[in-house]
DNA sequence: CAGGATCCAGAAAGATACTG
DNA sequence: CAGTATCTTTCTGGATCCTG
């Protein structure tokens, strides 16, 4: 698997379209502020709105909603609500979801790993342009 | 590596502060429209910045610099000027942008594999929403 | 409880013009 | 060539109020 190759498809499909560019298009909603955070706390289990509302620290109602969405819509995520009196609505990560999990786990690792080296070069940088 | 602790320590420095996050600190400005190409791009080889402008399709100047800055400023590229009579800048990788590249690939390569499902998983959901 | 609807301030990004 | 500066437009997300 050439690494040209790779690049180039990735390149020539941003050029056509971005709806049509795998990367940007996933790469997009994973950058969401809260996409990311959201898929891994369902990791350890469905939960409900509200459950996720406490569990995702700072995110208004809004956000969340707007995230869930997105996750159910992409498919990383299903949502199963029960018509008790008051609603409960459950969210669990969709195979596919779990899936990405795995590639997604492997580039926070790294970032964890590397993070001291990155805030350093920063430091650096900061330093010299005063 | 237990997966609950990777988790509550990525949910707990979201928490504190979004600035000692980790995840969020790297992925927010992997999520920037252009970090991810031009890293992709310089993959290939030092690149002027001429160069990455034509290979990258329809990034604006403005853009280019702005993200070229970012990723030098994070130590994932560095910035070569050589003080010819026009000036010609130069960048390349650094060790530390080589090394990110790798799990960025594996992720890249996932997205590419099962990005059909994700699209149809759309249509799907779009189909029924009306 | 789990949202939907609306308003609005601030950030992000495109277009354009200028420079060492 | 490789930017910087400025203006303008678009987008994002928080706050608030409402509902089945």
């Amino acid at each position: 698997m050439p690494t040209n190759e790779l690049r180039t498809r990735v390149l020539l499909a941003a050029a056509d379209d971005p709806g049509k560019c795998a990367v940007r298009d996933v790469l997009d909603h994973l950058a969401g502020k809260w996409s990311t955070l959201v898929l891994l706390y369902l990791d350890d289990g469905p939960r409900r709105f509200g459950a996720l509302r406490r569990g995702v620290p700072r995110i208004s109602k809004r956000m969340l909603t707007q995230t869930l969405r997105e996750l159910e819509r992409d498919g990383f995520i299903t949502r199963h609500a029960f018509p008790t009196k008051l609603p409960s609505v459950e969210y669990r990560l969709s195979p596919l979801g779990e899936s990405f999990l795995v590639p997604l786990r492997a580039l926070i690792v790294w970032v964890e790993k590397q993070h001291g080296q990155i805030r350093r070069a920063r430091t650096r940088y900061d330093a010299r342009a005063d």
